[in-house]
DNA sequence: TATATTTGCTTGCAATATTTAGCAAACCGA
DNA sequence: TCGGTTTGCTAAATATTGCAAGCAAATATA
């Protein structure tokens, strides 16, 4: 994925957090945040990426492999699909477009009724 | 670990290697590697581990381990129940009505083109 | 309306990963 | 002995991560 900003953006918006709010948990600064999100950085550090991945609530290797890095060989299938897994049982593998838009509508959900 | 140049030094000496062989086989700069055995690199990146685990035969979550990233959890227990669609894997729970939205709405997606 | 707070963002800045260039000592064949 | 090569190393330069500070627009509150 060339652009993840958008990814870790739909994250947080699908938690309906703030940047502030997120720095405040992940101990990382919302100026980086917003660098992240907006396509400016290129690799951020696993650590970071580990304190994401808990507050999203989406695994460390996913994001460690959305990002660019090396991940352990291990089921290589099961594994790049472990966020999607349950999905793709039922209704076959879902593309990164495809997630995005779903995380997207998931935040739409959530807002709608407020 | 706070001295795992030496532990990398091991690493190519058993291996009867230069700093050049080394160099040249995982496209890592001798002298990078020299400033990594001799401790004057805090954090290698994740890429010039897996080239090196890969060199000296050993495992890239052994060197990320060593040099101090976060270790991918395995004893994460996959939550999705048979049948039951969970993308709360990532963003965390998600009611069935939701669930039940995402699904049309991926099969909006998918169907809107063309 | 006016003031205060929230929110996302940009701008320098420090730290550090990694490279290029090159040095000095050891090694090696003629 | 001697010119060439190998080997490990250092210094300077570049690039990127991540932060502190602060700004502008939106939003809340008086």
């Amino acid at each position: 994925m060339q652009n993840y900003g958008d990814y870790f953006r739909a994250l947080r918006e699908a938690k309906n957090m703030t940047l502030r709010e997120v720095e405040k948990q992940a101990d990382v600064s919302n100026a980086y945040l917003s660098q992240l999100e907006s396509g400016k950085v290129k690799q951020p550090s696993p650590l970071t990426l580990h304190k994401l991945s808990e507050i999203y609530g989406v695994s460390y290797d996913l994001l460690m492999e959305k990002v660019g890095y090396p991940v352990t060989e291990r089921k290589e299938k099961v594994k790049s699909e472990s966020g999607k897994i349950s999905i793709a049982y039922r209704v076959g593998d879902i593309s990164d477009d495809e997630e995005l838009e779903l995380l997207n509508y998931l935040k739409f959900i959530r807002n709608r009724k407020k």
